[in-house]
RNA sequence: GGCAGGUUGUCCGAGCGGCCAAUGGAAACGGACUGUAAAUCCGUCGCGAAAGCUACGCAGGUUCGAAUCCUGCACCUGCCA
């Protein structure tokens, strides 16, 4: 490796924060840096943001320094504060097994075994026998509460109120740091930008009672082109587990990214080279209707959350859904595959019918009631076999059927459903 | 503990006895244009086929009639102790 790794990421743009940045690159040139990068179990699964810390802490364990990854036994019970508000504290087994959840969600990005082997952390093991005294007279003494009302998520809660266990959240983070950093001597933490704040108060902390010298640098927040935050459309947060989004919904995600974005996810959340990016940002911008960058984005992305397979049965899939040729020319193996892939549902006739398409719209899932579908299909929103239905009464017969019994519904442009009917 | 103010649909925010399923904005959804993009324009946006039903923190009450008035409770904010 010619070049240093922080300029790379410097490059892909990580870097939204930082302390020393030159420190930082001196200690990346000296040799192995042993860094962290923390999750808290607030939700079952990691989502976007999260594979923002996931991909970074792969480039630097690929180019030879030492990930130790910490899932939030202990911070994750407390709650790092948010704008929003007071969260509501979770029941201690769901932390736990959040956290089980979660470290195995995190295991199959990095590598556990060689020289710079990854290690799992917990911070609930040097948290839950700390005496309050302890914790008030090693940690408490170092943060200056002027300091720490400062900073602006706190600030943000002054008015409407902030408990004093959010308001302590920064000690803890900082008290893993300081951990971390005794024991096995972790001199680097990154976060995302909203970590800022708790990334600093961990080197200040080392700096202040152990003397020693740490960094830091956060991430940027990942926006979409209008500067508002990804993952408020279609159901939430763009979850890595299968289970809470599928990897077909996923991959969609990506495909469909703006073209303004496509360079930067590039540069963020894959190993694209910065040849490689930027002849996909030419291709973007001459070609846009290639789509060329967001094929790749979707595809290295999804192949990494959800491996090589289940990539490509979505693409066939998404082909097929969007290839605009007759449904009705499509085998019934690559029908079958690709209607499982966006979303299928088997239906019953009853007494020999078909139920009638509001039926199946709210079945499929493509409606949240009866009337919602009705009136999408009065405003033309709905397609059966990619063929426009204006009639709200309309019951498919068998001669609708695919091959395969299947009958492909769609809503707007781009959301499938498949129904089965047996 | 006292006093004052607040709690409205996904969110913000009007309404202050009937004309309120509730103004407006945002989000979301559908259509047109395009490229499964952005921007723009148009439309929709509690449940129900309808009758009607359920909703304005919770529980009662006044009234022909309440989101709007009264009582109690819960929570939030501010001021005082």
């Amino acid at each position: 490796m010619v070049t240093n790794v922080l300029d790379e990421l410097e490059w892909r743009g990580l870097i939204a924060h930082s302390t020393d940045l030159d420190a930082l690159r001196e200690a990346f040139a000296a040799g192995p840096v042993k860094f962290y990068v923390g999750f808290d179990p607030t939700a079952p699964s990691l989502h976007m943001g999260n594979l923002v810390q996931i991909v970074t802490a792969m480039r630097l364990q690929r180019t030879g320094h030492v990930p130790y990854l910490l899932v939030g036994g202990s911070t994750g019970m407390i709650g790092d504060p948010t704008e929003r508000g007071e969260r509501t504290l979770n029941p201690v087994e769901t932390v736990h097994e959040w956290v089980a959840r979660i470290r195995a969600q995190i295991e199959p990005f990095l590598s556990f075994e060689g020289d710079n082997a990854a290690t799992m952390v917990n911070n609930y093991d040097w948290t839950v026998n700390l005496s309050t005294i302890d914790f008030l007279r090693d940690i408490g003494k170092h943060f200056p509460v002027n300091r720490m009302l400062a900073r602006d998520v706190v600030r943000s809660r002054l008015e409407d109120g902030i408990s004093y266990t959010e308001f302590s959240y920064i000690l803890l983070q900082s008290l893993d740091f300081r951990q971390l950093y005794l024991d096995h001597d972790v001199t680097l933490q990154f976060g995302g930008s909203d970590q800022w704040g708790n990334l600093t108060g961990g080197v200040e902390l080392i700096r202040r009672a152990e003397g020693g010298h740490a960094h830091a640098f956060a991430t940027p927040l990942i926006t979409k082109a209008d500067g508002t935050k990804y993952g408020k459309t279609a159901g939430g947060a763009l979850w890595l587990d299968p289970e809470m989004m599928s990897p077909y919904a996923f991959y969609q995600f990506w495909l469909n990214v703006e073209d303004e974005k496509v360079a930067e996810l590039l540069r963020i959340f894959t190993f694209k080279t910065i040849d490689e990016v930027a002849e996909l940002e030419q291709l973007t911008s001459e070609k846009p209707f290639l789509r060329a960058g967001q094929r790749v984005l979707a595809e290295e992305v999804t192949t990494l959350v959800h491996g090589h397979a289940a990539t490509e049965s979505i693409k066939a899939a998404s082909a097929a859904l969007f290839g605009g040729g007759d449904l009705r020319s499509l085998d019934p193996d690559t029908l079958g595959a690709a209607m499982t892939e966006a979303g299928a549902t088997e239906v019953a006739r009853i007494d020999d019918q078909i139920p009638g398409i509001v039926d199946l719209l709210l079945t499929a899932g493509l409606a949240e009631s009866r009337g919602a579908a009705r009136r999408t299909i009065a405003e033309g929103g709905v397609y059966l076999n990619n063929e426009r239905v204006t009639d709200p009464e309309l019951t498919p017969t068998t001669s609708d059927l695919l091959p395969g019994g299947w009958l492909v519904l769609r809503r707007g442009k781009k959301r499938f459903a498949g129904i089965r009917v047996q």
